[in-house]
DNA sequence: TATTGAGTTGGAGTGCACTCCAAGCAAGCG
DNA sequence: CGCTTGCTTGGAGTGCACTCCAACTCAATA
């Protein structure tokens, strides 16, 4: 059994980013499956990004390996950063192509992320709102235990 | 054309409950396009909450159109809040299974409640976190902006 | 030298949450 | 009566984001 293609979704939700396998200092190419146990995306899904241009352009070894770079480590930590918060894979990719045409995308690059963060603030909100509904369903629920505790005790 | 069948998935983000199309008073009857029309849900998805049983077995007329109460209603404002906090349908459908058996799973509801209370601190806390990201980000590409305005003025 | 293990590819498959289709029925209107 | 509108059904289709498969190469070890 290899030990790569794991990270169940569940897992991947949780860390998603530097999680008890801090970046090894002084080295520059990961292996695909150094960059699975950094990161917590599957191999697959690593080829994948690249596969649909939300990678830019990974090295390869004279065999044809990937090799990543510290700068592509940073990428994917964005990158989870963008996907955590729900911005979908398509929208991803359209930065991922202003980052690569250069510096004069710089006012679209700005644009597309105010225009996600305004998206995260009414995510929060919603979010919290709904936190209100779930604290009163919950009171409703608490008190009725209690009071069914009170008449017929343990 | 029909004026059904309507609701894009965008708009149904946005409202999702009471928005603009209150309740009418005294009424206890809505058609399924009534209750398209206050909710935001598509008539296919109302049907498909039906068979998957997330609905609390709906009335009909002698003819068999559904017939839905202001109860069924307030039901569909639950889960409308329990998916905007992206749970899934498969634990919503467990929640009515716990509702339709009747007041012995008060406690067992109130932990699914909680658990997802939990679940729903998480993602606000992570999204807040990714916020701080964002506002970097566009701190650096509005930065850049003024530089080359300073420069390269309009 | 043979085997093992980590990597490669294109393309097919999966799971979720809808979303739509075709065919048909009932009521109201001209 | 015929037409339109609103609704019904089971089952098939869609889009997203992966996820996996089969067949292969290469490098290192037993």
């Amino acid at each position: 059994m290899t030990v790569m293609e794991s990270a169940p979704v569940k897992a991947r939700k949780n860390c998603a980013g530097r999680s008890g396998h801090p970046r090894p200092t002084g080295q520059d190419r990961y292996s695909i499956s150094e960059v699975v146990a950094h990161t917590g995306l599957t191999a697959h899904t690593l080829r994948w990004y690249e596969r649909i241009g939300l990678m830019p352009h990974v090295d390869r070894t004279h065999t044809g390996q990937r090799r990543f770079t510290n700068r592509d480590l940073d990428w994917l930590d964005l990158v989870g950063k963008l996907r955590l918060t729900g911005m979908p894979v398509a929208d991803m990719v359209r930065y991922a192509e202003l980052v690569r045409e250069g510096e004069h995308t710089f006012a679209e690059r700005e644009e597309l992320l105010t225009t996600h963060r305004e998206n995260v603030r009414e995510r929060i909100a919603e979010l919290q709102s709904t936190l209100e509904v779930l604290d009163f369903k919950i009171d409703v629920y608490a008190d009725a235990r209690r009071a069914s505790e009170r008449f017929d005790p343990v």
